[in-house]
DNA sequence: AGCACA
């Protein structure tokens, strides 16, 4: 028994400056924490809702000193450590520091992210969500979407406060089960902070509600759940037509980047955007015109084609069902040619869209290039040609007007010699 | 009332 301590502690501690605290009361604030510790000395970090019940904390100060203090203190104490009258144990933590605390998921903000954890899309209704999450304040958005890590909501709140009173309560509980189908055996929620403020709700629809505009159209095609697919001449089911291209990119042995997509598609007409993500192990891009008619000729022309030579990177084409993306304004996966200036970024959550047509007002400020747009050849191409495609340099009469713009052929505009990437720049093949 | 995995 040489290494054990007193015998009246079965578990006998080496002192840490992380601290584990018991038996807190429900919901015990990070606030509440710091007030109880502080007399000893400064919190640096802190984890609560800890444990099964969630009434355990860690918390951390930059001296062991301090933790020392803090454990002999009420060790010896005739008044247990006490938050709201209830008697908190405290200990030394068997760990030495406060792991990664913070996740991104973790900075507070008025928009939640929920995950329904055991359960398929179809299992909770989007009323369901309203009225679980409706105990604590006004839900102004919902928004659901599936996802790896299963079904998804984003809850809009008016603020930062009453979201983080809906995670505090709910994070971890399961939805009741009365509101639950009956095959659903439980749905726990894990819920973090999503780095929205505004969510962007096209319409009202089985996967999404704006209920501060009750006016929002219905979705068309989302009113059943069931993708309504349009038929062709020729009896085969056609997708309908969208101003935003979806681009899977096969064989893609170089990078493409937005710059070789803005570069490529903008030989049809002004992008507008552009978000490019994974999916299912590969490379998928969606690509936004102003119009369906830009779209549609860019998807006749470029489909089956390759960005560079020798059937690299080539290009499958179809309609999205987007018609507005909402994309970060400037990203390495992602684009937003419709905002002007980088210092008006701030702003851009507020792009309001509110149907198919809306278009961006061009007025006078046609698209710049982003400062450091790479891909453009510095080896000139033949030089006299209409130039690079546009997109680049000035265009005049080419933008804020329709479809005006004659597209240029999509092969080779910059030449067909020694192309090879990634030393040329993206051309069509 | 007894140790965290984001």
């Amino acid at each position: 028994m040489s290494t054990s301590g007193p015998p009246q502690f079965r578990y006998t501690q080496t002192p840490s400056k992380v601290l584990h605290l018991r038996n807190l009361p429900w919901e015990c604030s990070e606030e509440e924490l710091v007030e109880l510790c502080k007399p000893f000395g400064k919190i640096v970090n802190t984890k609560i809702n800890v444990g099964a019940n969630r009434n355990q904390a860690f918390v951390e100060f930059p001296d062991l000193n301090q933790a020392i203090q803090m454990v002999s203190y009420y060790a010896s104490s005739s008044e247990p450590a006490q938050v709201r009258g209830k008697t908190v144990y405290i200990q030394y933590s068997n760990r030495h520091e406060i792991v990664n605390n913070k996740s991104p998921g973790d900075n507070p903000g008025n928009v939640l992210l929920v995950t329904m954890e055991g359960v398929e899309a179809g299992d909770v209704s989007i009323d369901v969500i309203h009225l679980v999450f409706s105990a604590f304040g006004f839900v102004h958005k919902i928004a659901t979407f599936e996802k790896a890590a299963g079904f998804q909501a984003l809850i809009q709140f008016t603020d930062s406060e009453t979201a983080s009173s809906a995670r505090n309560a709910l994070d971890g509980r399961s939805i009741p089960r009365y509101l639950l189908p009956e095959h659903v055996g439980s749905c726990n929620l894990r819920i973090s902070y999503s780095a929205h403020t505004d969510l962007n709700i096209k319409f009202q629809s089985h996967r999404s509600r704006d209920y501060t505009n009750p006016y929002l159209p219905v979705n068309p095609t989302a009113i059943d759940g069931s993708l309504q697919l349009a038929v062709g001449p020729d009896g085969r089911k056609k997708e309908p037509e969208s101003n935003v291209l979806l681009a899977s990119i096969e064989n893609m042995q170089y990078a493409v980047t937005v710059d070789v997509l803005h570069t490529v598609f903008s030989a049809f007409g002004n992008v507008q955007k552009i978000a490019i993500f994974e999916k299912n192990g590969s490379t998928q891009a969606l690509i936004q015109y102003p119009d369906i008619a830009t779209a549609s000729v860019a998807k006749e022309a470029l489909e089956g084609h390759c960005i560079y030579d020798g059937g690299y990177c080539k290009l499958h084409l179809s309609y999205s069902r987007h018609t507005d993306l909402n994309v970060k304004a400037y990203s390495d996966k992602s684009r937003d040619y419709t905002i002007p200036d980088a210092s008006l970024l701030a702003a851009s959550s507020q792009i309001p869209w509110q149907n198919h047509q809306a278009m961006p007002a061009y007025g006078g400020n046609a698209y710049n290039a982003p400062p450091g747009v790479p891909g453009m050849p510095h080896q000139a191409p033949t030089g006299q040609s209409p130039g690079p495609g546009p997109g680049y340099g000035s265009n005049p009469g080419s933008y804020g007007g329709h479809t005006s713009y004659q597209p240029q052929p999509p092969m080779h505009p910059y030449g067909n010699t020694a192309a090879g990437p990634p030393h040329s720049s993206p051309h069509i093949s």
